[in-house]
DNA sequence: TCAAAAGTGTTGCTTGTACACCCATGT
DNA sequence: ACATGGGTGTACAAGCAACACTTTTGA
């Protein structure tokens, strides 16, 4: 803020401002995002995040809360919100001069229709469909969800945010299922046990069970860390490297 | 953008844009930041963060390097300019709705007068002092330049951004000191240097050396890679960790 | 008795830390 | 000779990957 001379009426430009979610969840054994089908021009009839203007007096986490809940039927305090940041290219938006803010939301595995009211027309898509194609999405939609899924990985590794993927209790198969979903990698089952349970403040047990068709009842944990706690040592390092290559 | 609905014209506010800067550098055995004098209500005579308005048909990107320019008469493309986001309180300026999007610069050692043409009444701090009261930098810059320290930590840990610190040939001792600045512990110089050429394409010789006033000459090395090439594994998540208690 | 979920143990490898010790150079 | 910057080796601990093996449980 250096206008120590008040600059040139031109270069004080109003924008719009928008908020986009990219929500992200696990289903079906794949990392999904929540799109909506635009009503209207432009680009009417793609698929797009969902998002929306600012109001008045509105802060942006305040309208990424509001967005979320009207898309999603959720109460926001329950999911993670994160800023990815701006994005303001000029070009952006053929309407005009629009910036807009992105959030990433986990949402816990929910039930297929979701139950929002703005949420006609929303579904869940595999980030994989969704991603295959640049222009597939609407506006810088793609770039915006590339980073949202990026956030989300390097997320998992370094905090423990995998339970808000998970439903309030769940069994240590469902939580090792978020990383191996999201990284697309498989994980030995054994060693996944013993890191969460090794790493303090991770996960604590319910004391409930639960059992499957057939076979040994799970046991079911719950977070026992705000999920932004940053998880020490990291998660697996190694195995993601090798399966980028 | 989920305007299916055209909502009503008090949904759809203009907004003005500033970007501000967190140039961060490292100086006399500090880590310090740039900042300017306001000139002008508000916050007049307070200390603050450069930025300045963005201008039509300008990238925010682009805006940042211009401001950077303005300030430090430096070209953007030798420093690293990372988005950390937007702030967007309602409150955050008593002028009205302004939204900042915020950059962390990083910037070599710079001779002390800050060679640019804003740049008159602009002045590196020890961020220490900057951050010692939450009310000591005018709007949230307080906000601001602690994420940004916050962010150089961690992509000091995880990237090969070191070097950009430095002038474009460096010493061992040189490039330890920044981690050592930043991080604010010691680290074994023996160890350092092992991991630093451990490293595949993280600094090479340039076959210059530089002689101390007394002592055997220090080997130079330049920066081998892109500043934001991931580094792994990471540098001394240990260490950091200790020291944090 | 079988499959699913969980738990234990072991080996080999990589990395980080601390520290002893050696080398090179110019005053 | 000596301080300064640089470099090697080594011992110890922590952590991860792979994988063999055992246990618990309910249909």
């Amino acid at each position: 803020m250096s206008e120590d001379v008040a600059p040139p009426r031109r270069d004080r430009i109003f924008v719009q401002v928008t908020v986009d979610l990219a929500i992200l969840t696990v289903r079906d054994g794949s990392l999904q995002i929540l799109l909506i089908r635009r009503g209207n021009e432009p680009y009417q009839d793609h698929l797009a995040l969902p998002g929306g203007f600012i109001r008045e007096g509105e802060g942006l986490r305040d309208a990424a809360h509001r967005e979320l809940h009207e898309e999603t039927g959720l109460d926001g305090t329950l999911l993670h919100l994160t800023q990815l940041g701006a994005y303001g290219d000029p070009e952006r938006d053929p309407r005009g001069r629009i910036i807009s803010v992105a959030f990433l939301a986990i949402a816990p595995h929910l039930p297929s229709p979701v139950p929002g009211s703005d949420a006609v027309g929303a579904r869940w898509m595999p980030v994989e469909s969704a991603l295959a194609d640049r222009t597939f999405l609407a506006f810088d939609h793609y770039e915006i969800a590339t980073d949202a899924v990026e956030r989300a990985r390097t997320m998992l590794e370094q905090t423990m945010l995998a339970p808000v993927f998970c439903a309030p209790e769940f069994t240590m198969g469902e939580l090792r299922e978020v990383y191996e979903v999201v990284w697309g990698i498989p994980l030995d089952p054994r060693n996944f046990a013993r890191k969460v349970k090794n790493t303090p403040d991770f996960v604590k047990e319910t004391g409930h069970k639960r059992s499957p068709a057939i076979g040994r009842p799970a046991i079911l944990y719950t977070a026992a860390s705000p999920s932004d706690a940053t998880l020490y040592p990291a998660m697996l390092r190694h195995a993601m490297r090798e399966a980028a290559e």
